[in-house]
DNA sequence: TAACCGTGGCG
DNA sequence: TCGCCAAGGTT
């Protein structure tokens, strides 16, 4: 006797646990706009719900639509996303926005394919937009569908080789109808009881069809390849003032966090070994060092400060520090900030 | 193909 | 404290 299909069970499970999300219908609900759907795809592109949300809020409330994001200059998109991370996600979504009103008429093409084709949506976010927002039946594969199909079938493949197995194994679970509901009942699936430390088998609706669970650790799924270490990178960030309390400040189009503002720096860039040195014409103050880390590395910022005489103006802009909130810095030199501030304000 | 690209939270 | 992890895409 055949089975029932598995998402049958898994829609059954969503209809009453999904998550409600601000971008989000509700179970068997007609699909949001599909303006918004893209919108949290991006912003949930390797970032958790919590992170995304605020983004999102303040993101549908300045542009409700695709025509007024498109209509806005690429400045003010950077900055609102300032503090998110992968900023090549906010150049995309620009130029996604102008692309949909120059070249769609203002609206999502609704299959992968040609969804696909728009920049800034890839495998994932083609498949997940059109299933989601239109729903076309596209098989939808995220970290928490890897993870959730994995231990369904105890696939001892490490990632990524695994991927192209498990593409095969979604597709043939994926329904034909609600399929967007269905790629969401995955992700929450993974995001709340298949998750990536502890897994709670106890309650999970596939708990009985699950090869995994039946083993003595499901959390050993996926198996992966193993990671390489990150390189500790150095460099120096420049506070530089002028006597009307305004501070330096650039503005990189390309390589590490192009596009954002910056303070001026050097030496992180490049996988430099040796500490830099500061230039010895100026009278530095020392404000201490930040560490922060990003994908591929770690880095220490030592922090400088130091005042600027001259009228001309350095490559860059004056930027008043009591508006520093709003220049739309990334967390590295939102870091620097907050660091020149307690120093000031435990020795001022 | 593998390197590059942020950030915050959690165990 | 630290490595792992997250609704990936681009080059």
């Amino acid at each position: 006797m055949a089975e029932k299909p598995l998402s049958d069970g898994l829609l059954r499970w969503y209809r009453s646990h999904a998550r409600a999300l601000p971008w989000r219908a509700p179970p068997g609900k007609k699909p949001p706009d599909p303006y918004r759907v893209w919108l949290s795809e991006i912003m949930l592109q390797q970032t958790t719900v919590a992170a995304a949300k605020p983004y999102f809020a303040t993101f549908t409330e300045r542009w409700p639509t695709v025509e007024a994001l498109a209509a806005t200059a690429s400045e003010d998109i950077m900055a609102a996303w300032a503090g998110l991370g992968y900023y090549a996600r906010a150049r995309n979504l620009h130029a996604c926005a102008r692309a949909i009103v120059a070249d769609h008429g203002g609206q999502f093409p609704s299959t992968e394919t040609e969804l696909r084709t728009l920049p800034g949506i890839g495998a994932y976010t083609g498949a997940a937009i059109a299933a989601i927002g239109f729903g076309e039946p596209a098989t939808v594969v995220d970290a928490n569908v890897e993870r959730v199909i994995a231990r369904l079938y105890a696939i001892e493949t490490p990632l990524p080789g695994a991927r192209p197995e498990i593409r095969k194994m979604a597709e043939l679970l994926t329904p034909e109808d609600h399929a967007g509901d269905f790629a969401q009942a995955m992700m929450d699936l993974g995001a709340t009881i298949c998750s990536a430390r502890a897994p709670d088998c106890t309650r999970c609706p596939l708990q009985n069809r699950c090869r995994a669970a039946r083993t003595e650790d499901p959390g050993k799924f996926p198996f992966k390849a193993p990671k390489k270490t990150k390189p500790v990178r150095r460099g120096t960030a420049y506070w530089l003032e002028r006597d009307e309390a305004v501070l330096l400040v650039r503005h990189p189009e390309r390589g590490m966090l192009g596009g954002m503002r910056a303070l001026p720096s050097h030496g992180w860039r490049e996988p430099a070994a040796d500490p830099v040195e500061t230039p010895g014409d100026i009278d530095w103050i020392r404000y201490g060092t930040v560490r922060h880390v990003f994908t591929h590395f770690a880095l220490e910022l030592d922090v400088v400060g130091g005042h600027v005489l001259t009228d001309e103006a350095p490559e860059g802009e004056w930027w008043p520090i009591a508006m520093i909130e709003e220049a739309g810095l990334p967390t590295l030199f939102a870091k620097a900030v907050t660091l020149v501030a307690a120093y000031r304000e435990n020795d001022p």
